[in-house]
DNA sequence: CATCCGGATTGACCTAGGTCAACCCGGATC
DNA sequence: GATCCGGGTTGACCTAGGTCAATCCGGATG
Protein backbone atom coordinates (compact mmCIF):
# COMPACT_ATOMS: atom_id res chain seq x y z
CA UNK A 1 0.00 0.00 0.00
CA UNK A 2 1.35 3.44 -0.81
CA UNK A 3 1.36 6.49 1.15
CA UNK A 4 -1.59 8.18 -0.02
CA UNK A 5 -3.66 5.00 -0.02
CA UNK A 6 -2.38 4.64 4.00
CA UNK A 7 -3.30 8.06 4.39
CA UNK A 8 -6.29 8.19 2.99
CA UNK A 9 -6.99 4.67 4.93
CA UNK A 10 -6.42 5.98 8.03
CA UNK A 11 -8.61 9.56 7.92
CA UNK A 12 -11.61 7.24 6.28
CA UNK A 13 -11.83 5.12 9.79
CA UNK A 14 -12.82 8.63 11.15
CA UNK A 15 -14.38 10.70 8.59
CA UNK A 16 -16.19 9.30 5.06
CA UNK A 17 -15.18 11.79 2.32
CA UNK A 18 -15.62 11.17 -1.77
CA UNK A 19 -13.25 10.94 -4.50
CA UNK A 20 -13.05 14.49 -5.11
CA UNK A 21 -12.74 15.47 -1.44
CA UNK A 22 -9.73 12.62 -0.94
CA UNK A 23 -8.08 14.13 -4.27
CA UNK A 24 -8.14 17.80 -2.91
CA UNK A 25 -6.94 16.71 0.50
CA UNK A 26 -3.68 14.56 -0.73
CA UNK A 27 -3.36 17.73 -3.20
CA UNK A 28 -2.23 19.86 0.08
CA UNK A 29 -0.28 16.98 0.82
CA UNK A 30 3.89 17.50 0.45
CA UNK A 31 5.52 13.86 -0.02
CA UNK A 32 9.28 14.20 1.67
CA UNK A 33 11.46 11.73 2.79
CA UNK A 34 14.18 11.24 5.32
CA UNK A 35 16.91 8.91 6.11
CA UNK A 36 18.17 7.38 9.33
CA UNK A 37 19.33 9.48 11.62
CA UNK A 38 18.00 12.92 9.78
CA UNK A 39 15.84 15.42 11.38
CA UNK A 40 12.80 16.52 10.45
CA UNK A 41 12.67 19.32 13.01
CA UNK A 42 15.40 21.13 15.53
CA UNK A 43 14.93 22.23 18.58
CA UNK A 44 14.66 25.89 18.29
CA UNK A 45 12.95 26.01 15.36
CA UNK A 46 8.88 26.78 14.96
CA UNK A 47 7.02 23.57 14.17
CA UNK A 48 4.47 24.74 11.37
CA UNK A 49 3.20 21.52 9.63
CA UNK A 50 1.65 18.20 10.91
CA UNK A 51 3.75 15.13 9.49
CA UNK A 52 2.61 11.72 8.71
CA UNK A 53 4.33 8.64 8.51
CA UNK A 54 3.64 6.67 5.73
CA UNK A 55 7.19 4.22 6.49
CA UNK A 56 9.63 4.28 8.66
CA UNK A 57 9.76 5.36 11.63
CA UNK A 58 10.19 8.81 13.75
CA UNK A 59 11.01 9.97 16.92
CA UNK A 60 10.65 13.08 19.15
CA UNK A 61 13.01 14.10 21.91
CA UNK A 62 14.18 16.78 23.87
CA UNK A 63 17.88 17.31 25.20
CA UNK A 64 18.03 18.14 28.93
CA UNK A 65 20.49 20.70 30.42
CA UNK A 66 23.55 17.56 30.72
CA UNK A 67 22.53 16.74 26.89
CA UNK A 68 20.74 13.64 28.15
CA UNK A 69 17.81 12.44 25.75
CA UNK A 70 14.52 12.00 26.50
CA UNK A 71 12.27 10.13 23.87
CA UNK A 72 8.58 12.14 24.24
CA UNK A 73 7.20 9.95 21.04
CA UNK A 74 8.08 7.05 18.75
CA UNK A 75 5.60 7.57 15.67
CA UNK A 76 5.39 4.44 13.36
CA UNK A 77 3.95 4.38 10.05
CA UNK A 78 0.13 5.60 10.17
CA UNK A 79 1.14 8.13 12.76
CA UNK A 80 1.20 12.20 12.90
CA UNK A 81 4.55 13.71 14.78
CA UNK A 82 4.15 17.06 15.62
CA UNK A 83 5.68 19.06 18.47
CA UNK A 84 2.53 20.58 19.61
CA UNK A 85 3.71 23.08 22.24
CA UNK A 86 5.38 24.97 19.44
CA UNK A 87 3.02 24.07 16.65
CA UNK A 88 -0.44 25.21 18.74
CA UNK A 89 1.03 28.03 20.65
CA UNK A 90 3.50 28.92 17.65
CA UNK A 91 6.67 29.28 19.60
CA UNK A 92 10.01 28.13 19.01
CA UNK A 93 10.03 24.48 20.28
CA UNK A 94 12.24 22.57 22.20
CA UNK A 95 12.06 19.06 20.54
CA UNK A 96 13.95 17.63 18.19
CA UNK A 97 12.11 15.16 15.58
CA UNK A 98 14.60 12.22 13.89
CA UNK A 99 13.88 9.76 11.77
CA UNK A 100 15.08 6.57 13.43
CA UNK A 101 14.52 4.52 9.97
CA UNK A 102 14.54 5.85 6.57
CA UNK A 103 10.75 7.38 6.49
CA UNK A 104 8.97 8.76 4.18
CA UNK A 105 6.29 11.01 5.11
CA UNK A 106 3.37 13.48 3.56
CA UNK A 107 3.25 16.98 5.29
CA UNK A 108 0.74 19.02 5.94
CA UNK A 109 1.41 22.91 6.46
CA UNK A 110 -0.61 24.62 9.08
CA UNK A 111 -1.56 27.03 5.88
CA UNK A 112 -3.07 24.10 4.35
CA UNK A 113 -4.16 22.97 7.16
CA UNK A 114 -6.29 25.55 7.97
CA UNK A 115 -7.15 25.59 4.75
CA UNK A 116 -8.39 22.17 4.59
CA UNK A 117 -10.41 22.90 7.50
CA UNK A 118 -12.16 26.19 5.54
CA UNK A 119 -13.09 23.56 2.42
CA UNK A 120 -13.91 20.54 4.26
CA UNK A 121 -15.15 21.28 7.51
CA UNK A 122 -15.27 17.38 8.22
CA UNK A 123 -11.53 17.46 8.78
CA UNK A 124 -12.01 19.52 11.94
CA UNK A 125 -13.77 16.43 13.03
CA UNK A 126 -10.77 14.30 12.02
CA UNK A 127 -8.34 16.21 13.67
CA UNK A 128 -10.87 16.56 16.87
CA UNK A 129 -11.02 13.01 17.55
CA UNK A 130 -7.42 11.95 16.53
CA UNK A 131 -6.05 14.38 19.53
CA UNK A 132 -8.59 13.54 21.33
CA UNK A 133 -7.04 9.98 21.83
CA UNK A 134 -3.74 10.83 21.73
CA UNK A 135 -4.93 13.07 24.39
CA UNK A 136 -5.88 10.74 26.32
CA UNK A 137 -2.98 8.47 25.65
CA UNK A 138 -1.11 11.58 27.25
CA UNK A 139 -2.56 11.86 30.00
CA UNK A 140 -2.28 7.69 30.67
CA UNK A 141 1.23 8.37 30.44
CA UNK A 142 1.61 11.36 32.96
CA UNK A 143 -0.26 9.06 35.13
CA UNK A 144 2.26 6.46 34.87
CA UNK A 145 5.30 8.07 35.56
CA UNK A 146 3.58 9.67 38.63
CA UNK A 147 2.65 6.50 40.26
CA UNK A 148 4.05 3.29 38.86
CA UNK A 149 7.90 1.72 39.40
CA UNK A 150 10.20 1.45 36.05
CA UNK A 151 9.49 -2.03 35.82
CA UNK A 152 5.76 -1.73 35.78
CA UNK A 153 5.97 1.23 32.70
CA UNK A 154 8.55 -1.61 30.77
CA UNK A 155 5.67 -3.80 31.45
CA UNK A 156 3.04 -1.33 29.88
CA UNK A 157 5.35 -0.33 27.15
CA UNK A 158 5.65 -3.52 26.16
CA UNK A 159 2.31 -4.32 25.33
CA UNK A 160 1.26 -1.34 23.98
CA UNK A 161 4.49 -1.13 21.72
CA UNK A 162 4.91 -5.31 21.38
CA UNK A 163 4.75 -4.09 17.56
CA UNK A 164 7.62 -1.59 17.01
CA UNK A 165 9.49 -2.51 20.60
CA UNK A 166 11.61 -5.05 18.65
CA UNK A 167 13.09 -2.49 16.31
CA UNK A 168 13.98 -0.30 18.81
CA UNK A 169 17.20 -0.26 20.64
CA UNK A 170 17.31 -0.47 24.94
CA UNK A 171 18.43 2.65 24.51
CA UNK A 172 15.27 4.58 23.20
CA UNK A 173 13.24 1.84 24.82
CA UNK A 174 15.00 3.29 28.47
CA UNK A 175 14.51 6.64 27.46
CA UNK A 176 11.12 6.73 26.74
CA UNK A 177 10.13 5.22 29.67
CA UNK A 178 12.38 7.28 31.44
CA UNK A 179 15.68 5.44 33.28
CA UNK A 180 18.98 5.13 32.22
CA UNK A 181 20.25 2.73 29.50
CA UNK A 182 22.12 1.62 32.06
CA UNK A 183 19.89 0.94 34.52
CA UNK A 184 17.56 -0.39 31.60
CA UNK A 185 20.05 -3.42 31.39
CA UNK A 186 19.72 -4.36 34.73
CA UNK A 187 16.22 -4.50 35.15
CA UNK A 188 16.28 -6.63 32.01
CA UNK A 189 18.78 -8.59 33.37
CA UNK A 190 16.77 -9.03 36.95
CA UNK A 191 13.84 -9.99 34.97
CA UNK A 192 15.24 -12.43 33.14
CA UNK A 193 16.84 -14.30 36.01
CA UNK B 1 -21.09 36.56 35.75
CA UNK B 2 -23.30 34.01 35.79
CA UNK B 3 -22.32 30.17 34.63
CA UNK B 4 -24.06 30.81 31.51
CA UNK B 5 -22.39 33.69 30.48
CA UNK B 6 -19.12 32.42 31.05
CA UNK B 7 -19.05 29.59 29.35
CA UNK B 8 -20.33 31.39 26.48
CA UNK B 9 -17.41 33.50 26.52
CA UNK B 10 -15.25 30.42 26.62
CA UNK B 11 -16.69 29.27 23.44
CA UNK B 12 -16.73 32.57 21.89
CA UNK B 13 -12.62 32.45 22.03
CA UNK B 14 -12.67 29.97 19.47
CA UNK B 15 -15.69 29.99 17.20
CA UNK B 16 -18.36 32.43 16.48
CA UNK B 17 -22.38 31.34 16.91
CA UNK B 18 -25.30 33.17 17.05
CA UNK B 19 -27.70 33.93 19.69
CA UNK B 20 -30.06 30.67 18.46
CA UNK B 21 -27.31 28.62 18.39
CA UNK B 22 -25.98 29.86 21.56
CA UNK B 23 -29.73 29.40 23.17
CA UNK B 24 -29.40 25.95 21.55
CA UNK B 25 -25.96 24.77 23.08
CA UNK B 26 -27.09 26.18 26.51
CA UNK B 27 -29.55 24.01 26.05
CA UNK B 28 -27.78 20.71 25.85
CA UNK B 29 -26.35 21.40 29.40
CA UNK B 30 -27.58 20.47 32.56
CA UNK B 31 -26.23 22.53 35.75
CA UNK B 32 -24.85 20.82 39.33
CA UNK B 33 -23.60 21.56 41.99
CA UNK B 34 -21.10 19.85 44.40
CA UNK B 35 -19.41 21.33 47.57
CA UNK B 36 -15.77 20.57 49.05
CA UNK B 37 -14.96 16.94 48.68
CA UNK B 38 -17.69 15.66 47.09
CA UNK B 39 -17.10 13.06 44.40
CA UNK B 40 -17.57 14.07 40.15
CA UNK B 41 -16.54 11.02 39.26
CA UNK B 42 -15.20 7.98 41.10
CA UNK B 43 -12.34 5.10 40.06
CA UNK B 44 -14.25 2.61 38.34
CA UNK B 45 -17.42 4.03 36.93
CA UNK B 46 -17.11 5.44 33.14
CA UNK B 47 -17.27 8.94 32.18
CA UNK B 48 -19.59 9.89 29.77
CA UNK B 49 -19.30 13.42 30.23
CA UNK B 50 -17.67 16.60 29.82
CA UNK B 51 -17.74 18.53 32.73
CA UNK B 52 -17.83 22.77 32.69
CA UNK B 53 -16.50 24.50 36.11
CA UNK B 54 -18.47 27.88 36.44
CA UNK B 55 -17.18 28.09 39.74
CA UNK B 56 -15.00 26.49 42.00
CA UNK B 57 -12.42 23.90 41.81
CA UNK B 58 -11.89 20.43 41.18
CA UNK B 59 -8.57 18.03 41.01
CA UNK B 60 -8.76 14.45 39.31
CA UNK B 61 -5.89 12.49 40.46
CA UNK B 62 -5.49 7.78 40.85
CA UNK B 63 -5.00 6.19 44.11
CA UNK B 64 -1.77 4.06 43.68
CA UNK B 65 -1.58 0.54 44.88
CA UNK B 66 -0.59 2.05 48.39
CA UNK B 67 -3.02 4.62 48.64
CA UNK B 68 -1.04 7.70 47.55
CA UNK B 69 -3.08 10.46 45.90
CA UNK B 70 -1.43 11.63 42.53
CA UNK B 71 -2.95 14.65 41.24
CA UNK B 72 -3.42 14.66 37.12
CA UNK B 73 -5.22 17.57 36.61
CA UNK B 74 -6.42 20.97 38.78
CA UNK B 75 -9.49 22.77 37.00
CA UNK B 76 -10.57 25.46 38.11
CA UNK B 77 -13.52 27.87 37.32
CA UNK B 78 -13.77 28.41 33.27
CA UNK B 79 -11.99 25.02 32.30
CA UNK B 80 -13.49 21.46 31.65
CA UNK B 81 -12.75 18.25 33.33
CA UNK B 82 -13.04 14.83 32.04
CA UNK B 83 -11.39 11.55 32.34
CA UNK B 84 -10.61 11.36 28.29
CA UNK B 85 -8.90 8.24 28.96
CA UNK B 86 -12.19 6.53 29.87
CA UNK B 87 -14.47 9.14 28.05
CA UNK B 88 -12.57 8.39 24.94
CA UNK B 89 -12.24 4.69 25.24
CA UNK B 90 -15.21 3.93 26.61
CA UNK B 91 -13.74 1.91 29.43
CA UNK B 92 -13.78 2.05 33.61
CA UNK B 93 -11.77 5.34 34.61
CA UNK B 94 -9.00 4.83 37.32
CA UNK B 95 -9.50 8.86 37.68
CA UNK B 96 -11.27 10.08 40.86
CA UNK B 97 -12.80 13.83 39.71
CA UNK B 98 -13.17 15.58 43.27
CA UNK B 99 -14.09 19.68 44.19
CA UNK B 100 -11.38 21.24 46.16
CA UNK B 101 -13.66 23.80 47.14
CA UNK B 102 -17.67 24.65 46.65
CA UNK B 103 -18.34 24.22 42.88
CA UNK B 104 -20.47 24.96 40.14
CA UNK B 105 -20.79 22.92 36.85
CA UNK B 106 -22.24 22.49 33.82
CA UNK B 107 -22.70 19.62 32.36
CA UNK B 108 -22.57 17.99 28.59
CA UNK B 109 -23.00 14.23 28.00
CA UNK B 110 -21.59 12.40 25.07
CA UNK B 111 -24.94 11.80 23.80
CA UNK B 112 -25.56 15.72 23.69
CA UNK B 113 -21.74 16.52 22.72
CA UNK B 114 -22.47 14.20 19.55
CA UNK B 115 -25.91 16.15 18.97
CA UNK B 116 -24.52 19.27 19.56
CA UNK B 117 -21.70 17.73 17.04
CA UNK B 118 -24.69 17.51 14.35
CA UNK B 119 -26.71 20.05 14.71
CA UNK B 120 -23.62 22.78 15.22
CA UNK B 121 -20.54 21.19 13.49
CA UNK B 122 -18.67 24.28 14.15
CA UNK B 123 -18.41 22.61 18.09
CA UNK B 124 -15.92 20.35 16.42
CA UNK B 125 -13.58 23.20 15.80
CA UNK B 126 -14.43 23.65 18.88
CA UNK B 127 -13.46 20.89 21.07
CA UNK B 128 -10.72 20.35 18.48
CA UNK B 129 -8.92 23.47 19.19
CA UNK B 130 -9.56 22.87 22.78
CA UNK B 131 -7.95 19.79 23.18
CA UNK B 132 -5.45 20.67 21.10
CA UNK B 133 -3.86 23.20 23.47
CA UNK B 134 -4.97 21.09 26.28
CA UNK B 135 -2.52 18.36 24.40
CA UNK B 136 0.35 20.34 23.92
CA UNK B 137 0.44 21.42 27.79
CA UNK B 138 0.50 17.76 28.71
CA UNK B 139 3.44 16.12 26.17
CA UNK B 140 4.60 19.27 28.10
CA UNK B 141 3.81 17.76 31.50
CA UNK B 142 5.77 14.77 30.12
CA UNK B 143 8.77 16.10 28.90
CA UNK B 144 8.98 18.30 32.38
CA UNK B 145 8.70 15.18 34.66
CA UNK B 146 11.23 13.17 32.12
CA UNK B 147 13.74 16.18 32.37
CA UNK B 148 13.79 18.29 35.13
CA UNK B 149 14.05 18.20 38.69
CA UNK B 150 11.59 18.60 41.42
CA UNK B 151 12.92 21.84 42.48
CA UNK B 152 12.28 23.26 38.77
CA UNK B 153 8.83 21.97 37.91
CA UNK B 154 7.66 23.34 41.12
CA UNK B 155 9.16 26.70 39.35
CA UNK B 156 7.39 26.05 36.41
CA UNK B 157 4.52 25.49 38.33
CA UNK B 158 4.58 28.37 40.40
CA UNK B 159 4.57 30.56 37.27
CA UNK B 160 1.84 28.78 35.40
CA UNK B 161 -0.74 28.43 38.10
CA UNK B 162 0.19 31.50 40.29
CA UNK B 163 -3.53 32.87 39.98
CA UNK B 164 -4.72 29.42 42.07
CA UNK B 165 -1.45 28.40 43.85
CA UNK B 166 -2.69 30.38 46.62
CA UNK B 167 -5.46 27.86 47.19
CA UNK B 168 -4.20 24.85 47.23
CA UNK B 169 -2.41 23.48 49.81
CA UNK B 170 0.98 22.10 49.41
CA UNK B 171 0.27 18.73 49.38
CA UNK B 172 -1.79 18.65 46.68
CA UNK B 173 0.78 21.12 44.81
CA UNK B 174 3.28 18.67 46.32
CA UNK B 175 1.00 15.56 44.44
CA UNK B 176 0.54 17.48 41.27
CA UNK B 177 4.53 17.83 40.46
CA UNK B 178 4.87 14.61 41.83
CA UNK B 179 6.84 14.38 45.18
CA UNK B 180 6.09 13.83 48.69
CA UNK B 181 4.19 16.48 51.00
CA UNK B 182 7.34 15.74 53.24
CA UNK B 183 9.95 15.84 49.88
CA UNK B 184 8.38 18.91 49.03
CA UNK B 185 8.15 21.13 52.63
CA UNK B 186 12.05 20.47 53.21
CA UNK B 187 11.86 21.57 49.48
CA UNK B 188 10.18 25.33 50.31
CA UNK B 189 12.76 25.45 53.42
CA UNK B 190 15.57 25.02 51.30
CA UNK B 191 14.64 27.86 49.06
CA UNK B 192 13.42 29.88 51.60
CA UNK B 193 17.15 30.29 53.12
C1' DC C 1 -11.56 26.82 77.27
C1' DA C 2 -10.55 22.08 75.65
C1' DT C 3 -10.55 19.14 71.92
C1' DC C 4 -9.93 17.79 67.52
C1' DC C 5 -8.37 17.74 62.96
C1' DG C 6 -6.09 18.58 58.83
C1' DG C 7 -2.25 20.39 57.32
C1' DA C 8 2.99 21.32 57.77
C1' DT C 9 7.53 20.28 59.70
C1' DT C 10 11.26 17.61 61.12
C1' DG C 11 14.53 13.81 62.27
C1' DA C 12 16.54 9.35 61.25
C1' DC C 13 16.89 6.23 58.02
C1' DC C 14 16.15 3.88 53.32
C1' DT C 15 16.03 2.80 48.26
C1' DA C 16 15.15 3.29 43.35
C1' DG C 17 17.51 4.69 40.06
C1' DG C 18 21.68 7.69 38.48
C1' DT C 19 26.79 8.21 37.38
C1' DC C 20 31.08 7.17 35.45
C1' DA C 21 34.20 4.57 33.60
C1' DA C 22 35.78 0.15 32.01
C1' DC C 23 34.84 -3.60 29.16
C1' DC C 24 32.49 -6.59 25.84
C1' DC C 25 30.53 -7.89 21.48
C1' DG C 26 28.98 -8.16 16.72
C1' DG C 27 28.95 -6.40 12.51
C1' DA C 28 30.54 -2.80 9.13
C1' DT C 29 34.61 -0.83 6.89
C1' DC C 30 39.23 -0.68 4.95
C1' DG D 1 42.20 -9.75 9.63
C1' DA D 2 42.67 -5.24 12.12
C1' DT D 3 40.06 -1.40 13.29
C1' DC D 4 36.23 1.02 14.51
C1' DC D 5 31.82 1.92 16.26
C1' DG D 6 27.48 1.76 18.24
C1' DG D 7 25.22 -0.64 21.19
C1' DG D 8 24.95 -3.38 25.79
C1' DT D 9 26.85 -4.90 30.39
C1' DT D 10 28.90 -4.47 34.70
C1' DG D 11 31.09 -2.80 39.04
C1' DA D 12 31.61 0.62 42.63
C1' DC D 13 29.72 4.31 44.32
C1' DC D 14 26.28 8.30 44.83
C1' DT D 15 22.00 11.11 45.47
C1' DA D 16 17.30 12.78 44.85
C1' DG D 17 13.61 11.89 46.82
C1' DG D 18 10.80 8.38 49.73
C1' DT D 19 9.26 6.45 54.41
C1' DC D 20 7.56 6.52 58.95
C1' DA D 21 6.58 8.34 62.92
C1' DA D 22 6.66 12.17 66.10
C1' DT D 23 5.60 16.93 66.78
C1' DC D 24 3.62 21.33 65.87
C1' DC D 25 0.27 24.71 64.69
C1' DG D 26 -3.96 27.17 63.68
C1' DG D 27 -8.44 27.33 63.26
C1' DA D 28 -13.06 24.97 63.66
C1' DT D 29 -16.31 22.68 66.93
C1' DG D 30 -18.61 21.80 71.05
Amino acid sequence: MDGQALILRNVSNYISITGEEQAYFLSLLQSRNYHRKEYLQREGSNCNNFTFITTGCVKSYLLDQKGDEHILTIAPADWWVVDYMSFVFEQPGNLFIEAIENTSTLILTKEKREELFRKLPQFERYFRVLTERAFAVSQQRVTDILSLTAAARFEKFQQRYAHIAGSLTQQQIASFIGVTPAFFSRMLKAKRK
